[in-house]
DNA sequence: TAGATTGTTAATCGATTAACAATC
DNA sequence: TAGATTGTTAATCGATTAACAATC
């Protein structure tokens, strides 16, 4: 099983990937799978889907490859997802509420359990049957329901407090979907995911194409699928 | 000005988040701020942000620093963001019409200008002052609302059509909330923004943590602020 | 056995950091 | 002038890729 000692962050984006893929491979009802065929789905190397698993352990056989289930099973324990998360959302806006209601989460192991806002009209009302909670009840709630993950939807000039409120209260990682960056103590996993700076990238990437796209482009002017 | 030739994707991600906290800067009246200070807020180090902003042009003076709102206009220049881009949310479901809601997004120049979705229930609904369209009409409203950018956030098993469904119509860049990866043609820029991937990436950080809290917690068994 | 594919080592590549002369 | 801070070069670090012996 190795150590986990401490995964580079490319790394476990990759794992995740993989065991998405997995996933719909059992779906499929794949009995076993290469890491090229790993690669392909999902556009990286062999090379570089062999390497990562090796980090980890030898879960593949040479000349078979690897047992989609035995690889699932592995990569959930590596991800940390071999059980369930309790996790709270912290600000109910259009956002903090869609998270609350997204099927996608409960369906891989993670359940949004509690909901806190600050709005006393939105405070005691139910999202998908859970309450939501005043900020000042976060410590006891937080402990009661055994949640270890946050995912922050609050505006920039609360967020800072709310992270600070969440690291006491001994929550282990925070999703920060807020338009600022937040310190948390050294203990507690932080990840930027303001989905402004996202569209940005994208808007940055698509910049430099243009020239690429005329001169491939078809007798429609543009590519095809 | 200096190309932007092909800008790495971690380089674009940082400077995504100077531009951010050059925004607060000039919020607060900032008139000057130098790489350290910059550096500081986010972070990152000295060296690393004149790195960044060096591939560019000089924009700074040695001795002084950056002028704020130079370095803003130039930053929104080099990701593109120095005008309005029209947005697409493709599957209006909890997550797109959060999306469509969102206020951040106009804030920071992006329009959702369109919505579309395949449920004839939710098609002709309206989310935000945008009327929600049948995907079949996809290509038709892209060019006559001039959209360059799209969300995606339909299910799994509709992703990769509804992803070449976009390209053909002439889109330039995705961002992939669906939980599957998609092929996109090369001249159109592909960012994965699986909300899963990002818990799973969360829980695999916070789990290697644990030993290193409980060395360094403090009287409450908590790590401070 | 022959063909396929792993795990791992060595080589390559790119990105980050440190240092410092140039400049305000 | 003295102190501060840039832009850039060289050194370090880590991550990706290629290659191949070992193994099924």
């Amino acid at each position: 099983m190795t150590r986990a000692d401490s995964i580079p962050k490319a790394t476990c984006l990759r794992l995740s990937l993989y065991l998405r893929h997995l996933d719909h491979a059992a779906a499929q009802g794949l009995g076993t799978i290469s890491s090229a065929q790993l690669a392909a789905a999902l556009g990286g190397t062999a090379a570089q889907v062999r390497k990562d698993l090796s980090r980890f352990g030898q879960f593949g056989r040479p000349g078979v490859g690897y047992q989609v289930e035995d690889l699932r099973r592995a990569v959930r324990r590596i991800l940390g997802v071999d059980r369930r998360w309790q996790v709270a959302v912290v600000g109910v806006g259009n956002l903090g509420r869609a998270l609350a209601r997204h099927q996608g989460f409960p369906q891989r192991n993670f359940d949004v359990a509690a909901l806190f806002d600050v709005d006393p009209g939105t405070v005691g009302t139910f999202v998908e049957g859970v309450e939501v909670s005043a900020m000042d009840r976060l410590r006891e709630v937080v402990a009661e329901r055994n949640i270890r993950l946050a995912m922050l939807t609050v505006p920039a000039e609360a967020a800072q407090a709310a992270a600070d409120a969440l690291a006491k209260a001994g929550v282990e990682g925070i999703l920060n979907f807020a338009p600022i960056s937040v310190r948390v103590p050294s203990g507690v996993a932080l990840y930027p995911a303001d989905l402004t700076v996202l569209l940005e990238q994208l808007s940055c990437a698509a910049r430099c194409v243009p020239a690429a796209r005329a001169a491939e482009a078809g007798p429609e002017g543009r590519i095809g699928p």
